[in-house]
RNA sequence: GGCCCGUUCGUCUAGGGGUUAGGACAUCAGGUUUUCAUCCUGAAAACAGGGGUUCGAUUCCCCUACGGGCUACCA
């Protein structure tokens, strides 16, 4: 009998969201919908040290943004809560004592200081990985080699004791991987792993494991560095006799630094001038703001159908998804196995394709936005032509606004390249000639100021390419830009004249 | 170091025992444009290396190299 695909995001909430995680968030979502099944968020909070304040928040707004719904959740509830681990302590409690009962944990009472000890006695003696484990335990300070007064008796002094798992001591352990295939490991790798720690909260492993089989979690799919513990985690479904029931794994292929070597890391990100984080995230201990794919003008969905090809891909040559296109094709096997340099090259070009497919309203709503924040007051109807104007150039809804303000206010800088190169006693005196023209120039629209325009090049024998630069720097301060003519009607001649004015006065003579 | 996972154009990838090894982004060139961008056309660009297996291997197996992950009372 099949069961309900369930599977969750389980985000640890010590800092904002990082893109991988969006990621990592975005294939389960896929994997349930694609599966009529429900997206589960669970809040991974056992590790109360490294509690950022605001974390779960961010970790909400970020799936809320993306359109990520969360079946269940600790807001939108459910029927397997609470779903937040630190809410869950007993139950862990109850499970260790469990184990405890049937063998298959300890308690522990070494110190770290004894523990590090241990560690350099091992290492000294040329052990390659020394560990806690089915060999040094047989001298460390716990349960299996205390006497039982002893133990009791430290319980009762309250001596700080962790509760380890005791790993069998030469076992093969295989699980099947949905991306990887069969993966073996021996339990001489694996050491006795903390399962509840002194404070009587338990660790990721075994949390995990108790809360995947609590909330029926059919499939886990998580990244990669997860592969070496899925062994361990094996052995607690096994322990604890859920076996049968264990979850399918799914281990995804991380995201790597752009180049060189490592796992992408905010650094790469801040070095690079790329956003890492979805939202803009203001760290709470040092006050510094870290701009997310939002603020830089990202859609959510470019984001997402950039996010979806990084690791995998469709068995068609389809490039541009919508969410529901996604849901459709994703599968599991379709994901790749290798690691992925990050490059967001692409994402920029998904978002300019999504951007433009906007309706144009949306598209406008933009640029007036933008006016209002710069308190220009305007027509919409000239807000409405500039907009097509610029449409076909922009890649972030504040294109409109970086590179059309000057319909709207008077340029301050020149580019100084075309200064450079075009600015001559000729073009000087073109522009003058041009400028005296226009005064008198009637109707002032773009067909006639351009065929003025060309009647002057012709009288003047000098070549366009040398005159329309000089003329666009001098109206709009840069290099490139729209239609110079269509962008002259739209500022107007009354403008256009006192701009040319103010350039001549301020470069009276070429340089 | 040990254990585990991986390796196709610069990047993301398709493919798979016999292919002109396909696509997208980026790059470059040409066209369009007064310019830049867009758009159109085109080009360059890859099976890590070595052994097997096979009539034949980029594809299957092994080794090496390289990359990545893990090796905590973090997740």
């Amino acid at each position: 009998m099949e069961r309900t695909v369930r599977v969750r995001f389980a985000p640890s909430p010590t800092g904002a969201l990082h893109i991988g995680g969006v990621r990592t968030a975005l294939y389960n979502y896929l994997f349930a919908k694609k599966y009529h099944g429900k997206f589960i968020l669970r809040i991974e909070d056992t590790d109360q040290m490294r509690l950022v304040p605001g974390a779960e928040a961010y970790i909400l707004h970020t799936l809320q943004w993306l359109g990520l719904e969360v079946d269940e959740g600790p807001i939108q509830g459910g029927t397997f809560g609470p779903y937040r681990q630190s809410e869950r302590t007993k139950i862990y409690q109850e499970y260790a004592a469990q184990l405890i009962a049937k063998g298959k944990a300890y308690y522990a009472f070494d110190t770290p200081e004894e523990l590090n000890a241990m560690r350099e006695r091992l290492k000294a003696a040329r052990v390659t990985a020394p560990q806690y484990n089915t060999v040094s335990r047989e001298w460390m300070k716990n349960s299996l080699v205390l006497p039982k007064e002893e133990v009791i008796a430290m319980q009762q002094a309250g001596v700080p004791c962790v509760i380890r798992m005791k790993t069998p001591h030469q076992e093969d352990i295989r699980f099947h991987d949905l991306i990887r295939g069969w993966v073996k490991m021996n339990t001489t790798a694996l050491d006795d792993k903390v399962l509840m720690k002194s404070d009587g909260t338990p660790t990721y492993h075994f949390a995990n494991v108790v809360d995947d089989y609590l909330m029926q979690i059919t499939h886990v799919i998580r990244g990669e560095e997860w592969i070496p513990s899925t062994p361990i985690h094996v052995l607690l479904y096994r322990y604890l006799g859920w076996e049968t029931s264990m979850p399918q794994f799914a281990h995804l292929p991380l995201l790597l630094k752009p180049e060189g070597t490592g796992k992408l890391s905010k650094r790469d990100a801040d070095e690079r001038g790329f956003a890492i984080f979805p939202l803009t995230w203001k760290d709470p201990t040092s006050g510094v703001y870290t701009q997310g794919f939002r603020e830089k003008g990202y859609l959510p969905e470019a984001l997402l159908n950039f996010l979806a090809l990084l690791g995998w891909s469709p068995s068609n040559q389809q490039d541009i998804f919508s969410k529901e296109d996604l849901i459709k094709a994703f599968t599991i096997e379709r994901i790749g196995k290798s690691g992925i340099k990050f490059d967001i090259h692409k994402a920029e070009w998904f978002n300019q394709r999504y951007l433009r497919a906007k309706p144009d309203e949306v598209l406008v709503a933009y640029l007036l936005k933008a006016l209002e924040e710069n308190e220009i007051t305007d027509t919409q109807g000239k807000a409405l032509q500039v907009f097509r104007l610029m449409k076909e150039r922009v890649t972030f809804p504040q294109d409109f606004w970086l590179q059309g303000k000057f319909f709207f206010t008077k340029p301050t800088v020149y580019d100084e390249h075309i200064l450079k190169t075009k600015w001559t006693q000729q073009t000087r005196s073109v522009l003058q000639k041009f400028c005296n023209t226009l005064k008198t120039l009637v109707p002032f629209k773009d067909d006639v100021i351009k065929s003025t325009l060309e009647r002057l090049i012709e009288a003047e024998s000098i070549k366009i390419n040398q005159v329309m630069p000089i003329v666009r720097v001098a109206l709009t301060g840069l290099g490139a830009g729209p239609d110079l003519m269509q962008s002259m009607e739209l500022i107007g001649q009354k403008e256009c004249l006192s701009r040319i004015e103010t350039f001549l006065e301020q470069y009276p003579s070429p340089c």
